[in-house]
RNA sequence: GCGCCUGUAGCUCAGCUGGAUAGAGCAACGGACUUCUAAUCCGUAGGUCGUAGGUUCGAAUCCUACCAGGCGUACCA
């Protein structure tokens, strides 16, 4: 819609050069953003204040000259206003015909191609296989899905990717302390370390193996015995977590062992290769990474003393295996506990010669359990509502994934158990619900009535006079800028914010007017208006993974 | 010590990568249901945008310093 305001613009630039009014050199970036104050006009443009240093001019000269040769049908006023911008309010012709571009492509409307087909892996929650997900896995869960519906919408051609560290000490714990639970089962008095899982899932994965194995590896000794606990606990947690995130809605293209990149001898040629590149020395026993050439605070082993590779060195591969896939863009999302690693990260894409800028990471900070106003404890022993699958029993998918989606990822959140179940517009995902429910509820009552409805082109718009009516379709109409805005800027709150938006003016104009009345070109009219409403909300919450439910 | 994130109404947060009089929701107060869902709507009140400088036509937004909170700063993942 904006690209049509630039157009417009545009033209009257050069008419005004034409006319010698302006010199225009150098040609100004035509900027079009909506003004603060709906009242001032649909569209505003500053260019006139950005050239007023090349024009050396008073910017409100300028814009007047500007506005002088802004000629075209769709337009209804011109104007200059505070300190030289120009607004533009457009016909009502020009917004009646989009509203029903936008209902005609249903589903699709919001759909753009500012991604240009550009193909983008987002990497996200990547939690160890060590144990059930946590609230925080959770939002990032919910953020990285959503951002991929978004990016998909706004023309990226996208992959989600879990990667599982299913190598090295976390591994050998888990199958140790599996080992240990199994053995406890089976009447031996054992030691439980510290540093081994504690919770009480490990118990149940113990008492599978009993019931499946019996007591065969009670006479086996240690090392005979852990590659097959290690195994079982691991799958079996895995299996759990990608049941835990499709009940969240939450699925991946790809599941990536981090294993197979040892199997394939990946890791091992990644060394190679940097050391090729000199990145690569020798020290004290170990072998580092001169990440600190490459703007990291120091250098980082990527194998041990011992000769173990760290989770780093394989990360390494990892991403030069993400390259090689061919994707161009490489999106991690993060918890901001572990915002150390971005530096160290971003060495190793430029040791490997790529630019930086290919590779982002998404830090999502943590979450706060609360429950009415109260810090739920988040520690991992027994604590109630720790996992995400308590969260999500208790509040529901759509709430939750609310919840999540509702804030800048890079703040803090607070989650209220108490306020995301209540049915109030302190709940806003049940507000924005309930405006689709009743936009369904009303298109019940016009079937009822008689009401020759259906979603056609045909229609009749004239009878939408109302300025209400308009700064509906107006907000209807940003859908897509929102979409790729949100996607360029990878934040996936806007969406929510956005909706919330829309819908109140619904609920507004609901409580003021009537929409299934004897007038029935303006009925038709306005069930169309309706009916776009409803297309926006449905791919907003699409976006979101929330339902659209039509009744409540 | 160094680095990253945050600081906007009593509370929770927006503020569209520099624009016009800084906005919502909640909480508070006052109103609106014989009409399509009151899980709603309308109104009132609420501010030194952490502090101090700087950059320019113009700063909540960019830069610097400081203050406060959170998180990092591993041959853990």
């Amino acid at each position: 819609m904006k690209t049509a305001i630039q157009t417009i613009i545009q033209d009257a630039l050069e008419k005004a050069r034409q006319a010698g009014e302006l010199e225009l050199s150098p040609f100004p970036e035509i900027v079009v953003e909506k003004p603060k104050d709906e009242k001032m006009g649909d569209f505003s443009t500053n260019v006139a204040m950005t050239m007023a240093k090349s024009e050396r001019k008073n910017p409100k000269v300028i814009a007047e000259s500007v506005a002088r040769y802004l000629e075209n049908g769709d337009l209804s006023q011109v104007e200059v206003a505070g300190p030289g911008f120009i607004n533009l309010k457009m016909s009502h012709e020009f917004f009646l015909q989009r509203l029903k571009n936008a209902v005609k492509q249903g589903n699709d409307f919001g759909q753009s191609d500012v991604g240009q087909g550009t193909k983008v892996m987002i990497e996200f929650v990547s939690a160890n296989p060590t144990g059930p997900l946590h609230v925080g896995h959770g939002r990032g869960a919910a953020v990285g899905d959503a951002l991929a519906r978004i990016l998909r919408k706004a023309g990226y051609d996208l992959s989600t990717e879990y990667y599982i560290n299913d190598v090295g000490n976390q591994m050998n714990f888990l199958g140790r302390s599996t080992w240990l639970r199994y053995r406890e089962l089976l009447g031996e008095a054992i030691e439980f370390p510290d540093d081994h899982y504690r919770g009480e899932y490990i118990k149940d994965i113990a008492n599978e193996i009993v019931e499946q194995k019996g007591d065969e590896f009670l006479k086996k000794p240690e090392e005979e015995c852990l590659p097959f606990f290690r195994k079982y606990a691991k799958d079996t947690i895995l299996k759990g977590i990608e049941k835990d995130l499709a009940e969240f809605r939450v699925t991946f293209d790809n599941w990536f062992s981090e294993q197979s990149l040892y199997e394939d001898n990946s890791v091992e040629k990644a060394i190679e290769w940097l050391k090729g590149k000199g990145h690569i020395y020798e020290k004290d026993g170990a072998v580092w990474l001169k990440s600190s050439a490459f703007d990291d605070d120091k250098d980082r082993v990527i194998v041990k003393q011992s000769g173990e590779k760290t989770y780093f060195c394989s990360d390494i591969a990892y991403h030069q295996n993400k390259i090689g896939r061919g994707f161009e863009k490489l999106v991690n999302l993060m918890g901001a506990d572990h915002h150390g690693y971005v530096p160290r990260m971003e060495a190793v894409l430029e040791a490997m010669g790529y630019d930086k800028k290919i590779f982002k990471i998404l830090l999502v900070q943590f979450v706060s359990l609360l429950r009415a106003g109260e810090k739920v404890s988040m520690s991992t022993r027994s604590g109630e509502f720790e996992t995400l699958t308590d969260v999500v029993n208790e509040v529901g998918v759509d709430a939750a994934r609310y919840y999540f989606l509702m804030r800048s990822s890079d703040t803090h959140l607070d989650f209220d158990l108490e306020l995301a179940k209540k049915e109030t517009p302190d709940n806003p995902v049940f507000y924005i619900q309930y405006a689709h429910a009743r936009i369904c509820s009303i298109f019940r009552t016009a079937e009822e009535k008689g009401v020759a409805w259906n979603r056609s082109d045909e229609v009749n718009l004239a009878p939408l006079v109302d300025e209400e009516e308009f700064a509906i379709i107006r907000a209807i109409l940003a859908f897509p800028e929102v979409v790729e805005k949100s996607a360029r800027a990878m934040e996936v709150h806007r969406i929510s914010h956005y909706l919330l938006d829309m819908v109140s003016r619904f609920h507004g104009y609901y409580s003021r007017h009537r929409v299934v009345s004897d007038d029935k070109a303006l009925t038709l009219a306005r069930l169309f208006l309706l009916d776009a409403i409803r297309i926006t909300i449905r791919n907003g919450f699409e976006l979101m993974g929330i339902s659209a439910p039509e009744k409540m």
